[in-house]
DNA sequence: AGAAAATACGAGTGGTCGCTCGTGAAACGA
DNA sequence: TCGTTTCACGAGCGACCACTCGTATTTTCT
């Protein structure tokens, strides 16, 4: 009986190779990827251990070896899927034509909405981003990029990208703390941070 | 000859005792700490081992350990000498009468600009705010709510000080991307950090 | 001068962590 | 059925780290 298999790295006895990935092996790396971001979440990056992780997985260390070369592999593995998630998730908000049009508050709450019940539903989402680099922060700032570039065509390239990176620093910044707050005050910070953004955002660039 | 010595807490032999401090021991906890400054700004600080610290400092593990009981109390000690350091630049910004009628821009001018030079004298002191608590944020801070309180004396109490942890929490994830960058792109950063402040701290609450 | 206090040293200890490797079980392909 | 590939195991290795301790030196004070 021929099957189709997904081709991919497997790393055993210290070497890199090619293998052909069962469903069996499929599903290990999902776990991995669940349990390390739970751990994450839990004490952070630097404090994880890939043996807590593998334990949460309910394996082995060297199980898990087998499915990433490393500590910083598991971790950007996980950056990339919850990249793709928050994607999926923008896409309502990024992909739609009318965005010159829409008033600048609803715009901000087409993608902040998402941004934080993302966050909220995966809490180990902003360790990868605030204690490792920033793949999760790129790819947002991007699309927020062009989404300003539609709005204010006339504005220099540089500003633009200024200041969506200013604006993804900014919903960052106040992201933690609208995960770690209980529900009446989560809601008042979801708040401040749409007066601020389009506070900013409103402006004549000029000040 | 009769000399007046500070009495500080030594910890010798695993156990906290009482000493009089002589004129070197306090030059020493100076060297140490400035060397923790040094390293924390270069590796971060759960990178940065207590062997290098004391090896920067020109001392070794057991000197060190005579004054801080461990690595923590030396962040801690870091934290609280450059906010009193942060404090004294900001007198000028804070300890003035008439805040009530400058101009929203100006003011935040006086309070961004000296925290700006703080953080470019120091660049470890974002490490100690950005992967250690918030021993640095809330002492700006509360003086940040107490400023906010005297310009818009009838908004509720809760409000202020949530607008005023906002504030701060933009300043800190903007700081990193000021002192980062060179000359040219900082000042242009530092505007927008500015535009984004009075932006948000300008429009009306009910929005 | 001489005892006591404070400072200084640095090899060493116990512990953790990322990662490996030899071995064996399960699934696949013929 | 049987060889090959993929998956699984877990003790343990080497490196690093926070911290200790016995000892030696310097300063203080009488």
């Amino acid at each position: 009986m021929k099957r189709e298999y997904e081709r991919s790295l497997a790393f055993v006895k210290g070497r890199c190779t090619v293998v052909k990935r069962q469903a069996r092996g499929r599903q290990r790396i999902r776990e991995i990827l669940d349990a390390a971001l739970a751990q994450f979440a839990e004490t952070g990056y630097e404090k994880t251990s890939t043996n807590a992780i593998a334990a949460r997985a309910g394996m082995s260390p060297g199980s898990l070896y087998q499915y990433f070369p490393n500590k910083e592999a598991i971790a950007d593995a996980l950056s990339q899927r919850l990249l793709d998630e928050l994607r999926e998730a923008h896409a309502a908000a990024f992909d739609d034509t009318a965005v010159t049009e829409l008033p600048l508050p609803d715009l901000v709450s087409r993608v902040v909405d998402p941004l934080v019940s993302f966050h909220v539903t995966h809490p180990g989402a902003k360790v990868l981003i605030g204690e490792r680099g920033q793949p999760l922060h790129t790819g947002v700032a991007d699309r927020v990029a062009a989404l300003l570039r539609a709005r204010s065509s006339e504005s220099p390239d540089d500003d633009v990208r200024r200041s969506s990176a200013v604006a993804v620093q900014i919903v960052a910044a106040l992201m933690g703390g609208i995960v770690a707050a209980p529900e009446p005050e989560r809601s008042a910070l979801v708040h401040e941070l749409k007066r601020a953004l389009t506070g900013y955002l409103n402006q004549p660039a000029g000040l």
